[in-house]
DNA sequence: TTTTATGTCTTAATCAATTAAGATATAAAA
DNA sequence: TTTTATATCTTAATTGATTAAGACATAAAA
């Protein structure tokens, strides 16, 4: 069946969650064969290596790693970047639960993270930085 | 078996996606038959009536929803409030993927979004109101 | 009272995520 | 060169999400 390369993958795909515990390891490393990520576990929640190796091979197939032989062992390195997913991930909820607005999104991080003192200051600090480089027009020294 | 309630309900859980759509419909309208969650929606997604029937099952059985019955029809009402589940599910993105900083969901949650303008100053607004009920020790008039 | 339209209940097929065992291949050790 | 430890490849069981058909019950209509 030529021509069927299922190439299905960079749908806009988010890392399910036991993926993503193995993406970190990755972004972290750089690169990384299976044992390298299992051993970069704490004993108390080390995958199995087979099931590591399973999960590592989903994750090439979904486009998010990919991998090369070097002696007998694979080495892999990751795609795509830890950015790029969390704002695929904060996106996602954004449309999930807050019909796209983000000051909605905003107000119950707020809340649900508890946010006070020193963290509320620097959330203050970090918007202004960020409107410095995307909207120089709004009012600066306020 | 008597004492098996399965009560494993209450436990965390978040509502998928075509169930959170379903609670929706139920946020909005207070209560609703399946007929009526049906026809809430447009017709270009307009869900089956017997799918519906049983992810409002699924639902109740996840301790999501309750029914009661009238005349020979369920009618449904939410059990759980749709700020009960924003916040989940910012707590959920918050620790999955940012290690539970929510400064760093915060400048993703900008850029993701693309804010700008208005919506900047909505923010800051938002926080100097938020910093009021729940910091007021901070410094409020800057 | 009989019919029927419409509701709930039971069942199940399909798909993806998760986990891991067994078969097989091979680089390194003896 | 033979052995062996360990890596990949193949396979599959289990679970939950999603979708929906068919069986059965019953309130309302005729």
């Amino acid at each position: 069946m030529p021509g069927k390369l299922l190439k299905d993958s960079q749908h806009k795909q988010l890392p399910t969650v036991s993926e993503l515990r193995l993406l970190q390891v990755l972004w972290e490393s750089g690169e990384a064969t299976v044992e390298d990520v299992v051993n970069a576990h704490s004993q108390r929640e080390r995958p199995n290596y087979k099931t590591t190796q399973t999960l590592l091979r989903i994750m090439e197939q979904k486009g998010f790693i990919a991998h090369e032989s070097r002696g007998r062992v694979f080495v892999f390195k990751p795609l795509i970047s830890r950015k790029a997913i969390d704002q695929r991930s904060v996106q996602a909820l954004l449309s999930r639960n807050f019909g796209g607005s983000p000051t909605g999104l905003f107000l119950n991080l707020l809340e649900a993270a508890r946010v006070k003192g020193k963290d509320l200051d620097e959330l203050e600090a970090q918007i202004r930085e960020y409107r410095k480089k995307n909207d120089p027009s709004g009012r600066e020294r306020n």
